[in-house]
DNA sequence: TGACAACGTGAGCGATTACTCATATACAAT
DNA sequence: ATTGTATATGAGTAATCGCTCACGTTGTCA
C-alpha cells in the first residue's frame, strides 16, 4: 500500500467509467507533453488538446495544474512502489547476493524507463523548486525510507545516519544516471547498465557492506 | 580558453563600462531568481528589477530570455573550465593519486557550490529539454572531453567508447551527487562528500583502473 | 419516461508573459 | 559647444497563460 505521502487532490473523484478514463487520458498526456516540453513551458490548454478532451473537462477532475503533477507522480510512485515491493518480496530472508538484488531492482526499472522514454524522464528531471519540489520529494523519500529499513536488517550494527547517506547516494545515483542507459529513441544501452550496476556494486562493497557499528 | 561551444549572442557587445557592469548585474539576479523560482517561472521584467535596471536595458543587450540563460551558461563553463584546468595543470606529469586527484577536483567544485548554494543549483538542475538543454549540454560535453583526454594518456591502451562511458558516468555522478554535499544553507557536509568521494574511488578502481584493451 | 446528477464543452476573462519602441540621458569624440 | 553614438527608460502590445462558467450531453436511477 501507498503510504500517505503526497496526497492527490482531486476536485471530484468520477462516479462513472468515463471519468475515469478521462482522468487516466489527461495524465497520459500531461505525461508526454511534461517530459518533452517541461512542466511549466506545458500549458493545461495542451494537456486537454493532446488528451482529445476540453480544457473544462481537465478542470472537472483536477483542480488547478499543479494537481495533475501531483498526480502524476503519484502514478510513478505506485510504479516504483511495486518495482521496490517485488525485489524485497522476492528476497524475505535476505539470501540474494548484492548483484543479483541490482539485477532484480534495476532491470525492471530500466524496462519501464525504456518502455517510453519520455515517460521516467518527467520524474528523473524534475526540478527542485516550486511545484516540482513540493511534488517529486516524497517519492525520493519513501524509497529511501523502505530501502533503507531493509538495509538496516542485513547490517544491524551500522550507524543509522551514516547507513541511511549510502542508502540515499545509491538512490540519487539512480536517478541521475538512468537516463543514460537509454537513448532518446527508447533503446537500451547494454554498456552503460553495466556500467552502472558496476559503480553501485563497487560503492556497496566499499560501504554498505562495511559500515561502521554506532559511536 | 574556452573552446567554441554555446556561443552567447549578445544583441550588442558594451562599449561603455556601464555596460559591462549592467551586464554582470543582469546575470547576477537573473542566477538568483532562475536558481529559487526555476527558469520558465522567472520573467524578465523580475530579472531586471531584481538587477535594478529597467527591462529596456536588459533587452538592449540580450535578444531574449534564452540568452540570458546562456550567458549564465558560459560564466559557468569559464568557472568549472579553470577548476578542472587547474587540476590538469597541477599534474603536468601524471603523477597524483586517484585520491589525490580527487580532492583536488572535487573540494575546490564543492566550495564554488557552497559559496552560494542557490549558484550552482541553476546549472545542475537545468531540464534536459527545451532552452535548458540547448544551454546546459555543452558544459558537460566540454568536461568529459578534456578529462577524457586526460585519462587516455593514463590508460593508453583501453577501448576509447568504453573509457569515454567510464569518463561521462563519474561527470554526471558528480554532476547529479554534488546538491547532497551541502545544505541548502550553505553549509558543507563533510560526511556527503566523503561518501561521495568513497563512491567515486570505489568506481575508478574497478572500472577506469582495469579498463581492457581496445577489440 | 422523467428527473436528477455526472460529465462534456469552448468562448472568454483577468492576469501575466516576452518583448518593442519612441524618447530621454550619459558619454566620447572633435 | 556640438555632434554622434552608446545606453537608459517604462508605458505599451500582441500573445499566451491558468482557469471559470453558463450551457449542452450522457448516464443512472425511479
Amino acid at each position: 500500500m501507498i503510504s500517505d505521502v503526497s496526497p492527490v487532490p482531486l476536485r471530484r473523484r468520477p462516479r462513472q467509467v468515463r471519468g475515469q478514463q478521462r482522468i487516466a487520458a489527461i495524465l497520459d498526456a500531461a505525461e508526454r507533453l511534461f517530459a518533452v516540453t517541461g512542466y511549466e513551458a506545458t500549458s493545461t490548454n495542451q494537456i486537454a488538446t493532446e488528451a482529445h478532451t476540453a480544457i473544462g473537462s481537465l478542470y472537472q477532475f483536477f483542480p488547478n495544474k499543479e494537481a495533475i503533477l501531483r498526480a502524476l507522480v503519484a502514478r510513478y510512485q505506485q510504479r516504483m512502489h511495486d518495482v521496490l515491493e517485488n525485489v524485497l518480496a522476492a528476497d524475505p530472508q535476505d539470501e540474494l547476493s548484492p548483484d543479483e538484488l541490482l539485477d532484480r531492482a534495476l532491470d525492471p526499472l530500466i524496462t519501464l524507463y525504456a518502455r517510453g522514454y519520455h515517460t521516467l524522464t518527467l520524474f528523473l528531471t524534475l526540478p527542485r523548486t516550486g511545484d516540482g519540489a513540493r511534488a517529486g520529494q516524497p517519492l525520493v523519500e519513501d524509497i529511501v525510507r523502505r530501502l533503507d529499513a531493509r538495509v538496516a536488517r542485513r547490517v544491524p550494527n551500522a550507524d543509522p545516519a551514516r547507513r541511511e547517506l549510502a542508502v540515499r547516494m545509491i538512490v540519487e545515483t539512480v536517478r541521475a544516471l538512468l537516463p543514460l542507459t537509454t537513448t532518446p529513441e527508447g533503446q537500451v544501452r547494454p554498456e552503460a547498465v553495466t556500467e552502472l550496476k558496476r559503480m553501485l556494486r563497487a560503492y556497496i562493497d566499499v560501504s554498505l557492506a562495511s559500515l561502521p557499528p554506532t559511536g
